[in-house]
DNA sequence: TTTTAACTTAACAAAATAATGAAAAATTTA
DNA sequence: TAAATTTTTCATTATTTTGTTAAGTTAAAA
């Protein structure tokens, strides 16, 4: 995750850099807008943090241009201002922010709105039910039913079965689905992938998830022809 | 906003006299059905408390004969009766309740179906309920009703429950929650989340808000298997 | 058929997450 | 202003989930 940090005030850089990377982000800066355009354009952040009052182009002029550039059109923007009542919020919001923090910034809160608006970016994506006849998977209430009876499961099994059933058929090597399930940071042992399926089969029954010896496991199509 | 009380027990009508003046409503009050419709047709309150059970004439006639009355034809009927199981309720509704309190009278929450009514008066619109089989939520006047009885709830922990009521069987994870409930500008723990949840619990019981580890929590639909 | 790598299974340990109790802080009401 | 209520936090405990290991199976390859 891309974070691009502009504020006039080298302190304030620091300090937010410093609280990011510790988080992991990737986070790079600029000290006026006109300099935020430009490194914008070029690192392709997904998330702006935008400090309102700044010299020569200021925050909302800087959002209002950034916003016109079509490969920025997925970076969301947190404005940083100085007083919470000020008019600027509502000129932030004109000019497209998404959220925004008021000084002095605090780290812990930053980092969870940067956090949620991480998870919302990704999230958006995935539709929410899947439907596979007598198997219904349901993201939204994190329920599958099979035979129009409700199962819940574990948040990882729970994980680890959409992926499958996001493509039947397709086999997915325990490489992919460690990185899709438990994402790119983590790293588990192939066993543990195994143990899940385990688990999820004796819930499940164990026709829906089919091993594939040396390659992975697939999630098994309606296989009723006649 | 004129209202007139309508009670035998003289005690009962000092007590809510006292309450409703002190919200800066006009009232009135009568002792028995019969002055209680003499006073109604020269006073024309915007609401009626009606005791059910009166000597002479008890309520329910009362409002019969009252709602025969065309200059009070927009005044709304309020009925005070001793226990909420009773056989009166749907007398009274067919007599043209408009609601029902039960004895012993909270004046807290008398006063809030008041000021619900009263809103409702004045822009003639339906009132925001939730009503989820046993339980009713009740956005305008912040009240909720499990099994017949009203309970009210403190601000956050209405809007967390109503929320969630709000689309049952949806998991809402406690950023989803924190955002919708208590504004993108504000930061809580995610304990705080969870202590609102407990006394919730407390309050409605522990079958209806399900934890789904990991991921957040959600309204529990009717649950009933076999 | 034997060998062997790959998988399954079960039991257990570790980590993550939530429930609880108590109490401080903030807010509302009297 | 004091009292009461509501909201929030914190520390502790309980619970569930997740991950690991090791021993048994299986199925393909030699």
């Amino acid at each position: 995750m891309k974070i691009l940090i502009v504020d006039d005030e080298p302190d304030i850089i620091e300090i937010l850099k410093y609280n990011l990377n510790n988080e992991g982000y990737d986070v790079k800066s600029a000290n006026d807008g006109k300099k935020a355009v430009e490194k914008a354009k070029k690192f392709i952040p997904d998330i702006i943090l935008l400090d309102v009052m700044m010299p020569g182009m200021d925050g909302i002029e800087a959002c209002t241009e950034i916003k016109k550039i079509s490969s920025l059109s997925n970076t969301r923007i947190i404005f940083l201002s100085a007083r919470s009542e000020d008019f600027t919020q509502i000129a932030a919001f004109d000019a497209g922010a998404d959220d925004y923090v008021t000084k002095p910034v605090k780290p812990k809160i930053l980092i969870k709105k940067i956090s949620s608006i991480s998870k919302r970016i990704n999230n958006n994506t995935l539709s929410d039910i899947l439907d596979l006849g007598k198997i219904k998977i349901n993201k939204e209430s994190y329920l599958i039913s099979l035979n129009k009876e409700d199962i819940s499961l574990p948040r990882k099994e729970f994980e680890l079965l959409y992926l499958l059933a996001s493509k039947p058929g397709k086999v997915f090597s325990r490489d992919e689905i460690m990185h899709k399930v438990w994402g790119s940071q983590v790293i588990v042992g192939d066993r543990t992938i195994d143990v899940h399926i385990r688990k999820l089969r004796e819930k499940i029954g164990d026709k829906l998830i089919k091993t594939i010896k040396g390659v992975g496991y697939k999630f098994k199509l309606n296989v009723k022809k006649k």
